[in-house]
DNA sequence: GGTCAAGGCCAA
DNA sequence: TTGGCCTTGACC
């Protein structure tokens, strides 16, 4: 083993804070980086059962001098940052390796990649200033394949080789650097700048709209080609075992619990709403019993193994889809696709399908990406954009469409105070990704069937898809605005380059694919939901 | 045998 | 109840 793979491999946690409370951080501990007492905090309250109640109003500050002041906020933070319940074993067994090993090794690698990776030819794009308490960017690094970027970054960076500055030039440039829009345009298709200000490798782009986290480019900086470094050892990926095993039908054959874990259930999902859906594996009280009814789709299986959540992301979608285009493979997954009649012509009925949902929801998934991130509070209020103009954040998410502004900052607060997490934002995704107005495809009916059945095993609340639907109209609101733009802005138009980009065709299809709003479901207020109508599934022995 | 993320212990 | 330190044991 060479130095710098020790490097890479050996833990140096020096500098760095607990994304819960900020204090120093002490190692990994139930899927997150974070400090020793809230490893003992969680492990306490996961071990004993404790249920806290908050005097407040669930959205307490939770830092290093207040962290004991209300347990309450202090335990939903461990589980928004990412800390996982099922990491704290039932049986207190000692010692041995923990099921998240591989995990951990693999963050480990990506961030010392980042790190090296910060020092040259970075310039701040955005100099904000900001304290310790009043970081827009919630360190949500330290989380074990979460989907965000450096904690420790007072400076939003970017590379100064890479940006082609000449295209950033209207505000409507800067919503073509936002992610999901930057992708389907060709003129910045070699670098992607992110909300969080980094670049971002095109390829990365289907990971990111698929909502894989292991492979999430937020992950993940923007390497010179040239620069690599060690990577920790790398399964070899094989199409057809993938695709076989592990479709997206079967993941409930492969997340089967194990010993370890069997004994965990998860006893109460208490609410004073009905579930999200009904669930084969609820009763009729509502509360989940069988725990051995895994999750089809997210990786929310109650008995996470390392062998498991290793198959879940690395047979993920979007490694799925990154072979897609290798013509050599073809053969094989034609031959591989169960149910599928294997000429080419379904493929292409496949492809056709594919891209029909992508290009329906990519200005849901765009704007569930910024939610998500507003949640956490890793955007700034406002970015400046090349003309020295500052722009809203809301401007950005919404392309540009200022009617809803103000009525997603409100729906971003109400996730936020109910507890919006990392499995909530998956389920998002995977719902903008399968739009309803997509149902007609069988495939896309049963993965929304499979999606909020999972969803429905670790959320009780109604209350989440209600605003999930709020933001998928205003996204389809948001996409009509940009199109009508050729009409009653012809000049912008012009600047985007209406003939030849990419991005305008997809903003022309998307436009005509995504059904008006209609006057009776009009957005106009936020609806009320109660904060008690979440309360996260707590796994007991049994 | 070293590593490190689990659980346990115990003073504050 | 908290949080720092110790012990354990699977994995490398």
């Amino acid at each position: 083993m060479s130095d710098v793979e020790r490097m890479v491999l050996r833990p140096n946690h020096e500098g760095e804070m607990c994304p819960v409370c900020g204090d120093r951080v002490s190692g990994y501990h139930y899927g997150l980086l974070t400090c020793e007492s809230c490893k003992g905090f969680f492990k306490r309250t996961v071990q004993n059962k404790k249920q806290y109640q908050c005097s407040a109003e669930s959205n307490c500050h939770v830092d290093r001098t207040c962290r004991k002041r209300c347990p309450s906020c202090r335990f939903q933070k461990c589980l928004t940052m990412g800390m996982k319940m099922e990491a704290v074993r039932a049986d207190r067994m000692r010692g041995g390796r923990n099921k998240f090993g591989s995990f951990y090794k693999r963050d480990r690698a990506h961030r010392m990649q980042r790190n090296a990776m910060r020092v040259p030819t970075v310039i701040p794009v955005q100099t904000v200033t900001q304290t310790p308490t009043q970081s827009y960017y919630q360190p949500a690094d330290h989380q074990v394949s979460s989907s965000t970027t450096d904690q420790n970054s007072q400076n939003i960076y970017f590379d100064q080789t890479k940006v082609k500055t000449e295209f950033v030039k209207t505000e409507y440039d800067a919503h073509l650097q936002s992610p999901t829009l930057s992708s389907t345009n060709q003129q910045l298709s070699d670098f992607i700048m992110r909300p969080t200000g980094y670049l971002i490798d095109h390829q990365d782009s289907i990971a990111a709209l698929l909502g894989n986290a292991s492979e999430d480019p937020l992950l993940r900086h923007t390497f010179p080609a040239s620069y690599q470094l060690p990577e920790v050892k790398q399964e070899p990926f094989d199409y057809n075992e993938h695709l076989v095993h592990h479709s997206f039908q079967d993941y409930h054959n492969i997340y089967q619990p194990t010993t370890n874990y069997a004994t965990m259930m998860p006893m109460t999902a208490v609410s004073t709403t009905s579930p999200l859906v009904t669930s084969t594996s609820s009763t009729a009280s509502g509360n989940i019993t069988d725990a051995s009814s895994n999750s089809p789709v997210l990786p929310l299986c109650p008995a996470p193994t390392e062998k498991t959540v290793d198959h879940f992301y690395n047979s993920s979608m979007a490694e799925l889809c990154k072979t897609l285009p290798d013509e050599t493979q073809l053969p094989r997954f034609m031959s591989a696709s169960k149910g599928t009649k294997s000429d080419g012509h379904s493929f292409a009925v496949l492809m056709d399908d594919q891209m029909n949902l992508l290009q329906t929801c990519w200005a849901t998934v765009h704007i569930v990406d910024l939610t998500y991130a507003m949640v956490l509070g890793n955007l700034p209020p406002t970015y400046k954009i090349a003309n020295g103009e500052d722009v809203s954040v809301g401007f950005v998410a919404l392309l540009g469409n200022q009617t809803y502004v103000n009525t997603w900052a409100e729906l971003t607060n109400q996730l936020r105070n109910m507890g919006f997490n990392k499995f909530d934002y998956c389920a998002f995704r995977f719902l903008a990704l399968f739009d309803q107005s997509m149902e007609h495809l069988q495939v896309v009916s049963s993965a929304r069937s499979q999606v909020l059945q999972a969803w429905a095993e670790v959320r009780c609340s109604t209350g989440f898809l209600e605003i999930f639907e709020q933001l998928r109209r205003i996204a389809y609101d948001s996409i009509r605005y940009l199109w009508s733009l050729n009409s009653t802005c012809p000049r912008i138009w012009q600047q985007l380059n209406p003939d030849s980009s990419l991005v305008m065709e997809m903003i022309k299809t998307s436009a005509s694919k995504t059904p008006a709003i209609q006057p009776t479901t009009t957005i106009t207020q936020v609806p009320t939901i109660h904060q008690t109508t979440y309360t996260p599934v707590v796994y007991m022995a049994s």
